[in-house]
DNA sequence: ATGTTTCCACCTAGGTGAAAACTT
DNA sequence: AAGTTTTCACCTAGGTGGAAACAT
């Protein structure tokens, strides 16, 4: 048994390889944020529950500001501390995610509905990509909504078809994180190179100077 | 000015890299199918026109045999050459373009509909998969089929709604390919080198041996 | 100083034709 | 003999962290 679930209003939404997060979480998780956006590791993976079968439903994610602070790496105790006040979170364009829209069915029918191709920037431009739009040395944390749209709507419709009354809204304190532009802390750096197939880093030390 | 286009019920289906397709159909095309599924090249991609920028399309290809033959690359001659009768082409699910389904405006706001993920076999257990199952050595044309489905429908329903009674369904004689298991015509070999960017051959021969 | 950007070697993931091995 | 399958080196495409360059 993986994962904890939030319930809102009879809609189940579980949280999958929670294990993974908390491991990050021990350690104040890091999100890297680029001009060209980065993805996010590890990545939000959900399961739902509760959906009408028959409906169809879009499921979006967007990220909340936990604080309104701003951190600092602090080396001699190598432990993150509050460094003044951080700026608001703009306005924000949640990203959908791509199978949306789908029956019930189909999404309960989905072992994990991941948000692997979404990516985290600090460039503003890269809004009208689809990507989210962060300020570095803040803390957030990801919140999943799954949002209830006539059988008719196609892709274009379903941003101003999302309710955002905080109803089927769930967000798990495990996931939220620090962004930043380049590791801080090496602990993460080394779970992300342990944990993620695509970083590596320089595990052959031969190579290093040849 | 690329492509030329079909006409059907006043939706307008064209056919774009008509050059390259005429490249490869002057030599007899060839398309590999394998056990595992292997995308065409050339790849077919066409333009629409004419839809009802407010009704839901979705959009499907199919093949169809081209006759009732058996194909042997006969070696003295270098040429395609009739050998006995192929076996019939069984009941087809036809392959749904990714994007379906869509309203006219996106469909028409596409520059390029490419089934380039497409991929043809000769192993029927691959059908389940999406795939396209062909016999080997005999010769097929693709079939592009734009299909108006109710605003609701979602993907699991359009293989059943699709109207196969031939309205809104375009091929073109240039698409026309000869299924093999390895290639038989070196310049047909040369050319997908040439023109494919995952074909590479061996180039720098000077590898071959070290 | 501190934080950001650029570039790069190193990966994953998967699409190619060539050649060898296999089948009939 | 003719056709198919397997394997593999070689690609494209793109996700990583590290280091150096850059910015403030």
């Amino acid at each position: 048994q993986e994962g904890t679930e939030n319930r809102c209003e009879g809609v189940g939404i579980q949280l999958l390889q929670r294990d993974l997060w908390a491991k990050f979480h021990s350690l104040t998780t890091e999100m890297i944020i680029t001009k060209n956006g980065r993805r996010m590791f590890p990545v939000v993976k959900v399961r739902l529950r509760g959906l009408d079968p028959e409906r169809t439903y879009a499921v979006f994610l967007d990220m909340a500001a936990v604080d309104t602070r701003r951190y600092r790496y602090v080396y001699p105790s190598s432990r993150w501390m509050v460094a003044g006040t951080g700026e608001p979170l703009g306005e924000q364009t949640p990203y959908i995610h791509p199978d949306s829209p789908a029956t019930g069915v189909q999404w309960m029918a989905t072992p994990a509905i991941a948000f692997d191709r979404l990516k985290l920037t600090n460039n503003k431009t890269r809004e009208a990509q689809g990507q989210i739009v962060l300020h570095s040395m803040q803390k957030y944390v990801p919140r999943v909504w799954v949002q209830e749209v006539p059988s008719g709507a196609s892709w274009a419709d379903l941003p101003r078809l999302l309710d955002t009354s905080m109803a089927n809204c769930a967000f798990f304190r495990e996931t939220s994180f620090i962004t930043v532009t380049a590791y801080q802390n090496q602990q993460i750096t080394r779970l992300k190179i342990e944990s993620n197939p695509f970083a590596k880093g320089f595990r052959d030390t031969s190579k290093q100077k040849e």
